[in-house]
DNA sequence: ATCAGCATTGAACAACTGTTTAGTGTTTGA
DNA sequence: TCAAACACTAAACAGTTGTTCAATGCTGAT
């Protein structure tokens, strides 16, 4: 599955090694020394191959995007995030450590987070667009805040996997806490509410509609007299 | 709002000085030294109060889910937590910290980011039990996993804030990004997907029955031959 | 064989980290 | 009024951090 060869220079072996413990223990926790470690190293090679921690850093962000960039281009399912997951699980220690660095940079300000958050917004828009074709999505007016929406539960399963995997008793592997008993799990109720709604009628929809339609005169502003 | 009287110690200001720094940037790039300085006080202090940068830490902790368990504990409306971020918004800079600090929490491995989840979960699904019998929320089988999917959907808006913004173009209050605008922005997709839907049949979900049921004896193991 | 250009290391450096300590006022209770 | 307890600071300490530097080995072209 994984396309690129794998790549046995020292400097590659650095990265990786960094990409694990980025992913684990955060960026400012996880040391030049223990990156070094893990790759076998001394910590003056490191900064040797990449400049600094920040370029260090920098290099691990293109090689992540570039690995998830390429996958699930062309996949025209719905909920593909979910479906991408899914695949991940297929080969979970492969993925695992990329999972786990996205989920930092999500988290942490980061260049790299944007960028992967919006190609997740992007993919969501273009799935509902050909769903609405295809007439398996319902036609929404606003496709892009609706994306935005799908996007960012979706993720939320990346951002809170370990507290999911906890509540729910399930297998939590390291170190981002999503594995396959947690999706099976997860799927039908989330497919459910996808499917069905949440509610059983349009009230609560309705009322915001109306409370927002009086707010106009309101932008901004909040403690009305 | 805030029901308890405000505490004016110099402990309370250093404890807050935490908050704050700790949730702007997180754990372990907030110092002793800053939160002192934020304070206006000695470094040395801040141990003498609390022993250790941990001790502050569970202060902190203890102060926040103190703070948040308080709030919001009787209301039966749906998607309280969303309900319940639109209370924080009505007064957005009391709360910000807190909220800030809570994301923190429950990115960073925490008991107290533990213990905020479950009481989200809990109090979601109390309110599913509740919306269920008054047939305002559908019948759900599984009301806990269901809870657990709503939970995790509210807590991506408090997770992934900062991105949400970025991508609507709403403003974004610092330091945790969610304003009233964006709240407004995503209020009717999120409700239209949770009254109506998002896929126009049962396809999906059959589907994903159908896969899971023939995978209940694969348990575990993946790559089947 | 030789030399240039690397990868690589070990040791050191300066800055920063949490924490300690000794000391100074300031309050408070007998 | 006195002394004990407390709030607080300045300075220093030891450990960790990212980074530098001189030295060493290694490889490949000439």
């Amino acid at each position: 599955m994984r396309s690129i060869a794998e790549d046995f220079t020292t400097r590659a072996r650095i990265r990786d090694a960094a990409i694990g413990l980025f992913g684990r223990d955060g960026f400012s926790r996880a040391t030049v020394r223990a990156v070094a470690s893990a790759a076998g190293v001394s910590p003056g090679l490191v900064i040797h191959h990449f400049g600094s921690k920040a370029g260090l850093r920098e290099a691990c962000d293109q090689h992540v995007l570039a690995q998830t960039a390429t996958q699930g281009r062309e996949k025209a399912d719905p909920i593909s995030t979910r479906q991408l997951i899914q695949d991940y699980l297929n080969h979970p220690d492969q993925y695992a450590h990329e999972i786990a660095y996205i989920r930092r940079s999500l988290g942490d300000e980061s260049d790299a987070g944007d960028a992967f958050f919006d190609a997740v917004v992007k993919q969501t828009q273009d799935i509902i667009h050909a769903g609405i074709e295809a007439g398996t999505i319902r036609n929404f007016a606003d496709t892009r805040s609706t994306a935005v929406v799908i996007a960012s539960n979706s993720l939320s399963m990346l951002m809170l996997g370990r507290h999911l995997s906890r509540t729910l008793g399930a297998v939590a592997p390291e170190p981002h806490g999503i594995g396959p008993e947690l999706l099976r799990q997860l799927t039908l109720p989330a497919l459910e509410i996808y499917t069905h709604g949440f509610y059983t009628d349009s009230r609560f929809l309705d009322a915001a509609r109306d409370a927002l339609e009086q707010d106009t005169t309101n932008h901004g502003r909040e403690h009305a007299p």
